[in-house]
DNA sequence: CGCGAGCTTGATGCCGATCAATGCATGTGG
DNA sequence: CCACATGCATTGATCGGCATCAAGCTCGCG
């Protein structure tokens, strides 16, 4: 069902660069090298495609390697809900464990790559390691956290809130991985922001607008430049949190 | 930082009448003796009290043995957003693992009590038996998927359909309890209702007697009965699917 | 009995959806 | 190279759903 271009290379943990953000996290050189068997091959995804489907059966999870991905739920009546945005060292498929059927659409936002990780061998070597069992237990419960903070968003924030909250955890997620805080380039579009935050593609534009006139923001299409870290952090409810970076 | 009344019992998931619900999901007799140890205690909770609260060090996780809990996380400014309700045989914590502290309040809508599982003892004890290692990811795969369904119904939904995608998900839960799918109580108040759902509590009270004049609903304060299931699935926006029960 | 918590119902107003027009890239085919 | 289509973004005008404010009700309880 999703026939895409899959590209064997000689996967392997203990020399990724992403190793210290994705599974592997707190694993001495040695064990490392027992967790390559974890990576059974990778596989490129084009700008566009599904990585998988909301029905597809479940057969492994992915760790994106390059690229961004969105992921996203499906209401009967058509309408699209984003229910996240995926970025190097992150881990999709999550959601298919509980029926062995995936729950949601991963889509790429641009050419990717992702190591497919096989269920079965994680539960394997998670017996066999209690440290990547602890791992693996610590990104679902991540997750979860995440998404009560989104429901935190969609149940009760107004638009710049929730704007400037996106852009926020946008600017942190790259930052662990090594970009400025204070320049980013959107993967997505206006829509895929809105879908994600509850509003508008319109109202989302309207709050770059805003950002811009009020020296928050300097935007540019999708080239954001942070100018007032703090007055985004204010816009996000936090109570006026000194940024100390 | 929360002493509450700790009653110990015989804690024991062989002779629980939960266990098809809980935990112990297809475990054989034999093998079920093994897992008592998981429940090291039970602990009660009286009505209004927190089982957890944000911050709370994570030790263990709870499984619902009797009554009915909400979660819910805080903004800065003090917004409240219910994250889930909590019934007979599910799960309480999973938000702790992540960073050994919680993420979230628990807090007991009726007198409760709990079986608490160490943590420790269910990583040990799923390195020894596969199913449970399975259905622990089961479980937390699940509410990760429930939670990408509550941010559809946040997301996109408007009032009418989110009180009766609540009701219908509050029914399907009750009904796998042995309870009728029709008449039910409701334990929370209206405004917890609508934190849940994103709405004000004048909101979910008035689409309460919208339904109940349109015929789909008899409400009676906190007493529920479902006159018209297909009507509250196609309220939901599910596309008129003829209810088989 | 009186008080307060929770619920209902009505009147008004605001935020963001909706509708609509324009601009601006990029791509495509004549 | 131009004409045209297409996708994405911006901006304005109007509208509607739900929040907000307010009043009165019911019920349980000290």
């Amino acid at each position: 069902m999703t026939p895409i271009t899959t590209a064997s290379a000689p996967a392997a943990c203990s020399n990724c660069n992403l190793r210290e953000l994705c599974l592997p996290v707190g694993f001495s050189a040695p064990d490392l090298e027992r967790l390559d068997g974890l990576v059974a091959s990778r596989r490129s995804v084009p700008r566009g495609e599904a990585l998988f489907r909301s029905g597809d059966s479940f057969e492994a999870m992915y760790a994106v390697r390059t690229g961004f991905f969105k992921t996203r739920v499906m209401s009967e009546d058509g309408r699209e809900q984003v229910t996240g945005f995926q970025m190097a060292g992150e881990l999709l498929g999550l959601d298919g464990i509980c029926d062995s059927s995936h729950a949601c659409d991963a889509v790429a936002l641009e050419d990717s790559q992702v190591c497919v990780i096989s269920y079965g061998q994680l539960e394997e070597l998670s017996r066999e390691f209690p440290e990547l069992q602890r791992q693996f237990h610590r990104i679902m419960s991540r997750e979860i956290v995440r998404d009560h903070t989104v429901m935190l968003l969609l149940g009760g924030m107004r638009a710049e809130e929730r704007v400037a909250a996106f852009l926020l955890n946008l600017t942190e997620r790259l930052q662990a991985r090594g970009f400025s805080p204070s320049s980013l380039v959107l993967r997505m579009t206006r829509e895929e922001i809105g879908t994600y935050l509850g509003l508008r593609l319109e109202t989302v534009s309207r709050c770059f607008s805003k950002f811009q006139t009020d020296g928050v923001l300097q935007v540019k299409d999708r080239q954001i430049q942070v100018l007032d870290q703090a007055a985004l952090h204010r816009l996000a409810g936090e109570g006026a949190a000194p940024a100390e970076l």
